[in-house]
DNA sequence: TGTTTGTTCTATAAAATATAGAACAGTTCT
DNA sequence: AGAACTGTTCTATATTTTATAGAACAAACA
């Protein structure tokens, strides 16, 4: 799985590592019960510290994606103990509020964001290798 | 118009406020050519700093979606001047992106999403006052 | 003519972000 | 059993971001 790191963005570096990752699984690169490189080999492979990296899969496992097994690693949860625990939506959708928001008042319509969406979902549903 | 800010929360203040002043544009509540508080005004109102309020400002000045008047006040853009500007949808469309993902992990599907952007845009279409 | 406006500057403090290195104890594998 | 690897925890440092505070300025405004 490619992951590309900006670190000139203004989007914390463990965030854009968790981004990407979400996006490896819902794209189904990454699957269920597919183990995480360690802490250590993902940071030496992306050129970052250690800690960055635990932070991003404890961001991971805070939204209840992935699972940390202590000493030993960190695993894609099953889709089914990820899909049975509340308050997934509302977080979700707390975010997606200020970004419709926006987007309509900069004159984008309700066809617009649909379509857009739509293009993301197909973008994603797309299984890459 | 109301304007709730949570000290506490994870976002900034200045974010806080740039996107509740962006949900009262949406709503119609703040209207094109209407002026916004002084920077000192709405800090003194708000109970924040002179500053956390213009970097707000000029963080909406930076999306296009006010204009700042120098030595004079700010000033919602006309929706037409706003549209008119290229960028917005790349800007928009990559914030939307990994909450898509996200929600397709978390086993939304297209329809709930749909729905709930659906709902977010009647909410937001409902002229309040 | 005062008042208000955004602007600019210095200053300070706290929190967030990122890196670095070390040590620990449990896990995994040979 | 032993070696390698794992996440965890700790100290440390540096930079950036966030937020506040106060002062001064010159243009705009009433």
């Amino acid at each position: 799985m490619i992951i590309q790191l900006e670190p000139q963005s203004d989007i914390p570096i463990y965030t854009q590592l968790t981004n990407q990752i979400i996006e490896g699984i819902a794209t189904g690169f990454l699957q269920p019960g597919h183990s995480l490189p360690s802490v250590r080999a993902l940071a030496a492979d992306l050129g970052v510290n250690m800690h960055t990296v635990n932070k991003s899969y404890h961001e991971l496992e805070k939204k209840g994606i992935i699972s940390i097994i202590p000493k030993s690693g960190a695993v894609v949860r099953p889709r089914k103990e990820i899909s049975q625990e509340a308050g997934h939506a509302e977080r979700i959708f707390a975010a997606l509020r200020p970004v419709i928001a926006e987007a309509l008042v900069v004159g984008l319509d309700q066809q617009q964001i649909e379509k857009q969406l739509i293009s993301i979902i197909h973008d994603l549903k797309e299984i890459k290798s």
